[in-house]
DNA sequence: ATCCTCCCCTAC
DNA sequence: TAAGGTAGGGGAGGAT
């Protein structure tokens, strides 16, 4: 075990610099910077200002509200699937579109409600509304709270400023409503004063204070010192007590936000000086929630991991509490403690408020003169000095000379990361990062104080709105952190004196500022500048400046390329002057080489920018990851899929390449150092690129357990999971589809086998210790191809070929429609997630009578669909149905990754992805498919991409199937096989797995009409079946599994990641 | 050449 | 106990 730390620690980068700088010339003493400097500047444009920026938001019917970490989430969908179930997804879509009734309001939920904050978030996404995950006075028009005792609010309203804080009935009776009702009713104080004793004790908490002073308050006359603090410190709060001090007329609610004045007060009293007293939360009160929350979510687990303990897992007793194996909802109630949660996703809170601002979009007119401008260009970085220390410190007067860091944990034995260090810290040589225990070994007087998201949150929200009243062009670094394009507004310097002044006055936190002449600059700047101080490097000084830097010092170069540097004896920048850019280039590559010889110099070329598109969206969890039992990694994927698909409607986005990575333990690799650590471990990552963009939870859950399930790992050694959409696409700007005749062949290609899909899913129902299970339902007979090519009949890997085919987005503009589609699952599962369809919907032609309604297919499901086969469905349905998708490319082979991997077809796409997997002998490794695995390699050439053909053969297809098919599918259908039988065999054309074959066969036994009947048509039931059996792990992929784990343990090339972390 | 895919690296 | 996420940049190598 000490052995075990040892690696991890060995393995484990640290970046050791964050030396404590000496105050830097410029430096301005923020007691000297008066906030009154802003009002006098220009009130009126001040309050302008607010108004547009809120206007702004307003009008951003694009919520990002990002992250789910306050939130339950097992039922979400559920609950909006039951208040939409009746409807049907025509419905669903009108309200999409025409009862966005919560626009405009914006919820933040507190404790436990029923229903949970993540059905209200679903909710009120639905609906128009937002949801915030932490709490912002200025951002916030209702606190949702089902009870009193929950919410710790003793004096709702008036601690709340006016915020009517209602019951979650309000929110769900509106909806059943179809408009918003009146909060008034809903109020919770209603409850309060219901109930005397806890009125009394509501008494108790109040803030005299607050009551007393009367608004506005300048907070300096208050809070002149520290010791002023102190009484806030000693007063029971709550996390409602995070305020601001803005004036609120009785009436406030709905009505009042809407105006859009509401949102941006914050910057109006900010600027006029005044803060309120309770401005700050106590993390004590904050935790007490958490924790209420995590035990009652633990306690309803604790049972089931009992149940599955004992499976020689070493640390059973800490995995049932606090691992994947505890905890239900393990997704949500981690992230709502991670730190780096909290900043991985803060870029996307702010953008949800500055985004329309921050567009970007300046003119080529004003890019081109602002380069031509003829005053020097103006940059400044501003960086909040220890954040999340002081942030927390600055209501612990008593703490602020001493070491102090932020931290869970406060063990001198504990794991748990420093995630800040104040500088007398820092001068112990504790760093953001290292296990409290090595910090205590350094610093035995540290102290230690946790986290509170909310504040840092709100700090943020003011740091920034005073960045943005400075200067029009803010590049958002982090929560802490920003670049300022000042070019052309006047002394460089004294605006970053006064913005540093005005911080301190809005926070009481201190911020440093770089000023120079470029990014780069500005931040060496910053570094030199820490704590609390203004540097400027004039372009005079920047080459002495940057030979004094070690290589490591250049923002991009971390530990590994420092080492790599290290190796050609660079180790400073004065080092890298000696060297050409073509020898950095040959070595370090062409860009990085570039950055390192530019940089080095001081150059940097790049802009600062206000805002960029997204490319990706993931959520992934390596901490407290454990499972027992294939089911137990399911149950993951389920939150996991649900979080991301979370987040990609939220954001409004699609995507059509799903990425899971997995941890999994190192073989030989003990327990992890980390209590509930990842460990040493090997990276994978496997993808699957589906036809058509999509945010269907559904859908990536397919895919998460398709993937999964192909690594065939031993779950209990997995240790880490992750999931990732990528080739992003804005829901609603998907191109037109026009008309054509590759489209219909498209149609038919997915009709046909679909119903076979739907037959086969059902009849393999999932268990996932059945190994015999797919066998069962195969035939032990090769499948015959039409061009003569028998598919082995063993595969575990084709027990899962779920996937629509890999379509390339490459022909974005091609609207040529080939018929290369495969088999499509993709079949409504039920009525959920509906919203996305309605966006598009014009007028919809009544569909054809013999087709389903539109109502049973799932817009999810649609939506992943190729874009021919969604034209064709649009045409027979109406727009409605369709969100036009471009792709025509040539589609992978429909196999699932095991398959691929074992070199069913070689071509590089269905190569997957982890390097492992990529050796050249990694087609052998698994035994299973061996015989496809020879013939596929022997008999065709790699360039040669199997062409996807998705029609089972003719001659398998059920007459009965043909006739349930709508007159017009069914003559495209004869059309094609026609076509097909007259084409001249193609060995590579038609490549039907297994399932298909098998589908083909169930197809025939059953009334094919049958599937038609019903609401929604039993097709649909059984294709929510299937979803199941996707998952279900079988002896064949175990043994894969371990083939794989032998073939890896042989290959040294592996180039796998073993270190511990991230 | 250029694009695409699968990663690693970096920063907060 | 403890909450080791997130997203972009870019290199390597294959496909086109
Ligand atoms: N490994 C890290 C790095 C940062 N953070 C969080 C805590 C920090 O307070 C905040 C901002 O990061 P900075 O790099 O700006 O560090 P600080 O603000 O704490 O210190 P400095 O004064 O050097 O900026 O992000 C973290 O949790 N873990
Ligand atoms: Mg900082
Ligand atoms: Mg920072």
């Amino acid at each position: 075990m000490a052995g075990e730390e040892k690696e991890e620690e060995s393995l484990k980068r640290k970046k050791v610099d964050n030396v404590p700088r000496g105050m830097a010339w410029g430096a301005q003493s923020f007691a000297s910077a008066r906030i009154s400097s802003i009002r006098e500047k220009d009130p009126s444009s001040v309050s302008d200002f607010g108004r547009y920026m809120a206007e702004k938001r307003r009008k951003l019917n694009v919520q990002y509200n990002e992250d789910s970490s306050n939130k339950l989430l097992n039922n979400a969908t559920a609950a909006v699937a039951a208040l939409h179930s009746k409807e049907g997804q025509i419905v669903v879509a009108e309200i999409s579109t025409k009862s966005r009734i919560f626009n405009g309001i914006s919820i933040w939920v507190d404790g436990f409600t029923v229903p949970t904050h993540q059905e209200l978030r679903h909710l009120m996404l639905q609906y128009g509304g937002v949801f915030e995950n932490y709490f912002r006075r200025e951002l916030v028009t209702h606190i949702i709270c089902s009870t009193l005792p929950d919410s710790k609010i003793k004096n709702p309203r008036s601690l709340s400023r006016g915020l009517p804080i209602v019951k979650p009935e309000w929110i769900v009776d509106s909806i059943a409503a179809g408009r918003v009702l009146s909060w008034a009713p809903y109020q919770l104080q209603r409850i309060a004063l219901e109930h005397p004793n806890q009125r009394t004790l509501q008494s108790a908490y109040l803030n005299p204070k607050l009551d007393h002073c009367p608004l506005p308050l300048d907070w300096r006359d208050n809070y002149p010192t520290y010791s002023n603090m102190m009484d806030i410190d000693l007063e029971p709060r709550s996390e409602l007590l995070a305020l601001e001090n803005v004036p609120t007329s009785d009436n406030q609610g709905p009505s009042s936000v809407q105006d859009g004045a509401v949102n941006f007060t914050l910057l109006e009293e900010d600027l006029k000086g005044i803060e309120v007293k309770a401005d700050e939360c106590s993390e004590t009160e904050n935790q007490g929630v958490l924790e209420s929350h995590g035990k009652k979510d633990s306690v309803a687990i604790v049972d089931r991991s009992k149940r599955n303990t004992g499976a020689g897992y070493s640390d059973a007793a800490a995995a049932a509490t606090h691992s994947t194996l505890g905890d239900d909802n393990f997704v949500q109630n981690y992230f709502k403690s991670s730190r780096l949660h909290f900043i991985g996703t803060w870029r996307n809170r702010y953008q949800s408020r500055y985004g329309s601002f921050n567009d970007n979009s300046e003119g080529q007119d004003q890019q081109v003169f602002r380069a031509k401008s003829g005053s020097d260009p103006a940059v400044i970085h501003i960086d909040m000095d220890c954040f999340f220390v002081a942030v927390v410190v600055r209501d612990r007067p008593e703490l602020h000379d001493k070491p102090v860091a932020v931290c869970h944990s406060d063990s001198v034995r504990g794991s748990g990361e420093i995630s800040s260090a104040n500088y007398p810290a820092r001068a112990f040589g504790v760093r953001a990062g290292m296990f409290v225990r090595d910090a205590k070994a350094k610093c035995p007087d540290l102290e230690i104080v946790p986290y509170n998201f909310e504040a840092y949150e709100q700090v943020a929200d003011k740091v920034y709105n005073i960045l943005h009243h400075h200067c029009g062009r803010v590049q958002a670094v982090s929560c802490d952190e920003a670049f300022l394009d000042v070019t052309d507004q006047g002394d460089p310097c004294q605006i970053a004196s006064v913005i540093r002044s005005q911080i301190f006055e809005a926070t009481r936190c201190t911020a440093s500022a770089g000023v120079s002449k470029n990014k780069l600059l500005a931040r060496l700047a910053t570094r030199k500048a820490k704590p609390n101080g203004l540097y400027y490097i004039a372009p005079s000084e920047v080459e002495g400046f940057m030979d004094e830097l070690a290589v490591e010092d250049l923002p991009g170069v971390g530990w590994t390329l420092k080492e790599k540097l290290k190796s050609h004896n660079l180790h400073k920048c004065s080092d890298l002057l000696r060297v050409s850019k073509d020898f950095l280039q040959r070595e370090f590559g062409v860009k990085t080489g570039d950055m390192l010889w530019s940089y080095a110099r001081g150059i940097d070329t790049r802009e600062v920018q206000q805002a960029q598109i997204r490319k990706s969206i993931g959520a992934e969890v390596n901490w407290g990851v454990r499972f027992l039992v294939p089911e137990d990694a399911h149950r993951f994927l389920v939150t996991l899929s649900t979080e991301v698909a979370t987040r990609l409607q939220t954001a409004a986005v699609k995507g059509r390449t799903i990425t899971l990575k997995v941890k999994r333990r190192k073989e030989g690799s003990g327990e992890p150092s980390k209590f509930m650590g990842c460990g040493v471990c090997d990276n994978f990552s496997r993808s699957e690129t589906v036809g058509y963009a999509t945010d269907s939870q559904e859908i990536l859950l397919r895919v998460a357990k398709q993937l999964f399930n192909s690594f065939a790992f031993d779950v209990r050694d997995v240790r880490g999971v992750g999931l990732q959409v990528t080739r992003l696409e804005a829901v609603g700007s998907g191109q037109s589809l026009k008309g054509g005749q590759g489209q219909q062949r498209a149609l038919k290609s997915w009709l046909a086998p679909e119903i076979s899909k739907v037959m086969l899913d059902e009849s393999a129902p999932a268990d996932r210790n059945s190994g015999n299970q797919t066998i069962i339902h195969r035939s032990t007979e090769p499948l015959k191809t039409e061009a003569g090519e028998s598919i082995p009949v063993k595969s575990p890997a084709l027990d899962v070929p779920k996937l629509p085919l890999n379509t390339s987005a490459q022909d974005n503009n091609d609207l040529h429609a080939a018929a290369e589609s495969g088999m499509r699952n993709f079949i409504a599962p039920d009525t959920k997630d509906r919203i996305q369809v309605g966006r598009s919907s014009t007028k919809a032609a009544p569909p054809p009578t013999n087709l389903p309604p539109l109502s049973e297919l799932d817009p999810s499901v649609l939506a992943s669909l190729p874009p021919e086969i969604l034209a064709e469905i649009r045409e027979v349905y109406g727009e409605l149905a369709a969100q036009p998708v471009v792709s025509s490319k040539p589609a992978k082979n429909y196999l699932s990754p095991v398959a691929v991997m074992k070199g069913a077809h070689k071509t590089k796409t269905s190569e997957v992805s982890n390097r492992v997997d990529r050796r050249e002998d990694g087609i052998r490794r698994v035994l299973p498919l061996e015989p496809l695995t020879e013939r596929g390699e022997s008999s065709r050439p790699p360039s040669v991409r199997p062409e996807i053909v998705a029609l089972p053969p003719a001659s398998q297809l059920d007459p009965s199937v043909m006739s349930a098919l709508p007159l017009s599918l069914r003559r495209e259908l004869e059309q094609e096989y026609k076509r097909q039988q007259v084409k001249k065999p193609d060995k590579s054309t038609l490549r039907v797995s297994e399932p298909e074959k098998l589908c083909v066969e169930r197809c025939s036994s059953t009334s094919l009409e049958d599937l038609w009947t019903g609401t929604p048509p039993k097709w649909v039931h059984m294709f929510k079946e299937s979803q199941d059996a996707v998952c279900s792990t079988n002896d064949s992929v175990r043994l894969g599994g371990s083939l794989y784990d032998n073939a890896c343990a042989k290959k040294s090339c592996c180039q796998v990641s073993t270190v511990e972390g991230c």
